[in-house]
RNA sequence: GGUGGAGUGGCCGAGAGGCGAGGCAACGGACUGCAAAUCCGUCUACACGGGUUCAAAUCCCGUCUCCACCUCCA
């Protein structure tokens, strides 16, 4: 079975044929650095990590690049409003970005271009557009090179949409454009903009415009053509329809798949960036842990609209005890020589578009099956089942025990927390036993109940008491 | 106006012509001193109206509702 996926160029499920064999080259774009990450922003984050691990898992050297938008319009705004360099912000809130995705597992990409890290590149780009007569400086003196829309005639074939239907933006600023639809690909540096956030080029001092930069660092680091071009769907119009015109216009093939991953949104509404602080990463971990929203947004198809809700979330969050509650019996119960094998279901749902709500059934069947199992005293078999769901979530960049999850300042803390009050309920756990033995049941529940009102909670398991908060 | 997407059981969420995804919750049973955890079982859904078909949640036609993009946006 070959993997496949769904191309929005084609809109529809294909085989996955790379440019050159065993290898897969995956741009995508990533974030604009102007504000804390919420939940949508990682959705991307997660989904194309599954990605990028299942391309790993079928054998393929990847080399996968995102990139990090540091000098837009909002950063500029945003950091003057703030009263602090342009730069400062961008740095922070891309620090902040790269906590998100290490709390979350989020792999990290093979490199992540920063735009204005690479003014040169686009420079070059947009002078070789301008020679192709695709291009054009700005007659009014502004500075602004733009893009000729009516000289490509396959503008819009992405988005399957005609120049002429297209509601031409009233808002913009028609500037020295020839056509409205036509999108900058140079800002000529503004009176009321800081000196540091322009550079020289050959049209004057100015700034990128924003679809330039996937053009131009996409080429640098994957080729004229590459394999997947990804995204959320926000981006295939403009950005992803403007990115492929002026790379094909600049006789650059560009990617042969596009994939778009949909929208989180909270109570119908489309999560922006001006709903409010409750949604962002740091938010939200301070009620669950990171592994606990990666499974919440890996058991939803990367192409669903998923509604969030932290009732949901916490829905998810118990669901997915329940496989560690599984593995916390039956780990230490794998044998030596098993082999952490995929299910053969679960490699079919993956290869399947990424089929990761079919992939994670599967994932409950095994661990139903392995509890099933263990409850028969068939701990062999058990330990294998433990091992296929190990695989199964490693593969997934869900596995509890994966360092990543348990890297933190706050881990470690929690762990001497753990310590402490292992000794403390230890005691009372000692008392209840002997009242047990002695059949003294209102005095071990009474015991039982004093610990719960600490918050703790105690189970009987066939190895003794075990107590969770 | 143009371009896409969605409406599924109490809830979340898959599927995309036949054979009841999965999870959560609830209820019944097993196990347990009682619980918890776990297992077994029950709850038989696909916005609406037509049509095609031996067979439709899935295909076709129509209707309604919602969402996204066309302006910065994962």
């Amino acid at each position: 079975m070959t993997f496949r996926l769904y191309d929005t160029a084609t809109r529809e499920v294909r085989d996955f044929v790379p440019l050159e064999e065993g290898k897969a080259g995956l741009y995508v774009c990533g974030l604009t650095v102007q504000s804390e990450p919420h939940v949508g922003h990682v959705r991307s984050g997660v989904n194309f990590d599954v990605l990028q691990r299942w391309l790993r898992h079928l054998g393929y050297d990847v080399t996968f690049i995102r990139n990090i938008t540091d000098i837009d319009d909002k950063i500029l705004i945003k950091a003057a409003e703030q009263g602090r360099p342009w730069y400062n912000l961008a740095y922070d809130m891309h620090r902040e970005l790269d906590k998100a995705y290490a709390a979350l597992n989020v792999a990290p990409p093979t490199y992540e271009p920063a735009a204005t890290g690479h003014v040169p590149e686009m420079v070059e780009l947009i002078a070789t557009l301008i020679e192709k007569g695709h291009a054009y400086a700005a007659e009014d003196g502004s500075g602004d090179v733009y893009f000729d829309v009516r000289s490509w005639p396959q503008y819009g074939e992405l988005t399957r949409q005609g120049i002429d239907d297209m509601e031409a933006a009233e808002d913009a600023d028609p500037r020295g454009k020839r056509d409205p639809r036509d999108f900058a690909l140079w800002k000529g540096r503004k009176q009321s903009e800081p000196e540091t956030a322009s550079w020289p080029s050959p049209w004057g001092r100015g700034r990128p415009g924003w679809h330039i930069e996937c053009s131009a660092m996409a080429g640098k680091y994957l080729g004229e053509a590459f394999d997947i071009h990804g995204g959320g769907v926000d981006l295939r119009f403009p950005h992803h329809e403007n990115e492929q015109a002026q790379s094909r216009a600049a006789g650059h093939p560009f990617a042969s798949y596009w994939m778009h991953n949909a929208w989180i949104t909270t109570a119908g509404e489309k999560m922006s960036k001006s709903l409010g602080n409750s949604l962002t990463i740091p938010a939200v971990l301070q009620r669950f842990r990171g592994v606990e929203l990666r499974y919440y947004l890996v058991a939803a198809h990367y192409r669903s609209h998923v509604e969030f809700s932290f009732e949901a979330l916490e829905e998810a969050a118990v669901g997915f005890r329940r496989i560690e509650g599984f593995l916390d019996r039956a780990r230490d119960l794998v044998p030596a020589d098993a082999v952490r094998e995929l299910p053969e279901a679960f490699v079919e749902a993956m290869d399947d578009d990424l089929g990761t709500p079919a992939a994670t059934a599967v994932l409950f069947d095994c661990v139903r099956e392995g509890n099933r199992l263990l409850g028969q005293g068939a701990t062999e078999e058990a330990g294998r089942h433990a091992a296929a769901v190990v695989a199964m979530l490693d593969v997934l960049g869900l596995d509890p025990q994966d360092p990543a999850f348990a890297g933190s300042g706050a881990a470690a803390q929690d762990q001497k927390l753990t310590t402490a009050v292992d000794a403390l309920v230890r005691g009372l756990l000692d008392q209840r036993a002997q009242a047990r033995a002695a059949k003294d049941f209102a005095a071990a529940d009474a015991i039982r109940d004093q610990i719960k009102a600490a918050g703790i909670e105690v189970e009987d398991t066939p190895n003794g008491p075990k107590w969770t908060i």
